[in-house]
DNA sequence: CTTGACCTTCCAGTTACTGGAAAGATTACG
DNA sequence: CGTAATCTTTCCAGTAACTGGAAGGTCAAG
């Protein structure tokens, strides 16, 4: 498929996507007249890297992500280790979003429209209990 | 206290600091000696930032919702919509990080070196189900 | 067969840092 | 007290990850 449809499929602007390919990301076939042309394995993947960009990762950390499906040759116990790394930091992810949803929460409840001389949900935030 | 305590206590480079105050994110008090000063209340907005660039929101966003704690004068309706935007932004982050885990502990448990000519998973990740 | 929506490459601009130079301030050591 | 190490300051240049726009080729519809 031409890369309009890869990009409403991944939710990656076409922009983006060409520049991926330039920096080695995901190289897709090219059709007769010079297209693009994204298997539905490349659109697999490039949902994936909208996601995990969007999620707070690097792209040379979406590089190593997308390399743990790609690298089939790779031994299993690097695999496993970056593999490990992640699972870590996704878990501290989803715990800090979890404290930021409480905040805004506590905010959206109880802070309507007074004026707080020194808002006590800053501490909250800060992660500072 | 001077800008390294405050790198340090907020995981943010001195650097992306300074940075924060160039673009009128956080303006700290300057000591008589010109050095920046950094008030506790400070170190916790720094913090918030940290987390909340980490967890894919963009500088204007997390202006935003520096915004919420801020702008004490700000119509409550207006505090409310940013905020449940904002929640639901969190919600659905937070769907995608529990998705990309579920992924990698599957890659772990069961991609262990084999070579897969096709691996399963991908379609996992993408999200069509 | 032309109009409009695609696609191509290339080059410049933006966002959000990041590194390094040059110089002043502070602390720590002998 | 001198001086060396370790801050800190500003400024300017470079990088990462896009993003916009020009100039032109391709294609499907009327």
């Amino acid at each position: 498929m031409n890369i309009g449809s890869a990009s409403s499929k991944s939710g990656l602007p076409a922009k983006t996507i060409r520049y991926y390919e330039d920096i080695g990301l995901l190289k897709p076939e090219r059709a007769e007249n010079g297209y693009r042309d994204y298997s539905t394995s490349d659109v697999h993947k490039l949902r994936f890297l909208q996601r995990s960009r969007g999620l707070g990762f690097s792209v040379e950390e979406c590089r190593q992500l997308l390399a743990l499906y790609e690298d089939k040759e790779r031994a299993s116990a690097d695999v496993k280790s970056i593999a490990q790394s992640k699972l870590v930091e996704i878990d501290r992810k989803i715990i800090e979003l979890r404290e930021l949803q409480q905040t805004l929460k506590h905010l959206v409840a109880h802070c309507h429209g007074d004026r707080r001389p020194d808002c006590p949900i800053l501490e909250t935030i800060s992660g500072e209990k």
